[in-house]
DNA sequence: CGTCTATTTGAATGTACTCAAAAGCGGTGG
DNA sequence: CCACCGCTTTTGAGTACATTCAAATAGACG
């Protein structure tokens, strides 16, 4: 079942008994997108946080020259969204579409407030998660300030080894902030090392 | 009193009786530090985060080359700290000194999961923290993606206004992921105009 | 199998860096 | 109060990292 793998990783953080965990798996809305379908829209309100039990998925901008900017990759046990907008119900900067057929259970921001009334461990999860985003994002930042192009792909690849097989090259240069071309020189290079 | 602001900055996020805020109050340890010393130094594990009720810090690691990398500034009413090293207690990435005299007030690890436990409330303010924090990295991350030099520095003074006069150029060139000598070749460009 | 997109390769270009030196600024002590 | 010292900022020339544009090749999907 779908469901066991949320409330198994939830368990990892918080210790849920059936009830909290019915009523909080009551709360979920699941859907699964195709592979190139869009999960938020160009400037589209953020209705939900989605978390993926399959499939892979992408967060990000289109710059005034077409060009594509990925913010994150999300995949199975991950939440995706862009909180911005969920937060502040209004249109968001990020464009999120799935670069895998994926399947999703989604909560809305009215059913996470009377989750966090009605369970406040809540809070406690969702702090913990944004914790180890918040750290992961800063050592990115960091990354991008220190490290040339060749040395941030070389980073990405033993820091996500799994997660390149499953991406085109263009979408890991899109993620790096790097052009394709320049990738696949990288790649050259090192492989003729 | 320097314990009203921090008081005031929190019932900004969620109410506290005079008992929950005695409480927390007697969890903090006030600190001072001069311009050019640090909070946390290279390879020390963090032992406290910080909120500040005056001055100015920067976050930041140092290459090796010798460059320095500016991971965050940290002005009143904000929380620093290295949450890597805070969370798992070992030697962090970052290093913290004052780029003014500031005055701080300190929370341990211990007393904080205290305060969790005594006072669940926090679990929301610094999950509604973390949000913000969340938020506002990855909108940096998709600008050093997406912007070049000249956009970086006209969205970091814009966003920050007040911020940018407390600073040397050299520090905000080093937040931007640039070379000093290239911020000011950037300002006498726009000041031409 | 054919079409469309991704990847590779190369040449020319541009953005930002390095190194070096001069000028400016702020704090400190005489 | 001025002079000096150290650090920051400015300026310029030469360089390197990464991009753009174009074309050929490879690969994926219907």
């Amino acid at each position: 079942m779908f469901e066991d793998a949320i409330i198994k990783n939830i368990n990892q953080y918080i210790q849920l008994n059936d009830i909290e965990a019915n009523y909080f798996l009551s709360l979920l809305y699941p859907k699964t997108i195709k592979r190139k379908e869009y999960l938020l829209r160009p400037n589209e309100i953020c209705k939900y946080e989605s978390f993926i039990t399959k499939g892979c998925l992408r967060s990000y901008t289109i710059d005034d020259a077409g060009l594509e900017h990925i913010v994150m990759f999300a995949v199975e046990e991950w939440w995706t969204g862009d909180l911005y907008s969920f937060l502040t119900q209004t249109p968001g900067n990020f464009i999120i579409d799935a670069l895998e057929d994926t399947e999703l259970l989604q909560i809305s921001k009215d059913d996470l407030e009377k989750l966090y009334e009605c369970v406040p461990k809540f809070e406690r999860f969702f702090r913990l998660i944004l914790q180890n985003a918040f750290v992961a994002q800063q050592q990115r930042i960091n990354q991008n300030l220190s490290f040339t192009a060749e040395e941030r792909y070389l980073h990405f690849i033993k820091k996500y080894p799994q997660l390149e097989q499953r991406l085109a090259q263009k979408q890991v240069a899109a993620y790096l902030g790097i052009t394709p071309e320049f990738l696949s020189m990288i790649r050259r290079k090192l492989a003729r090392k």
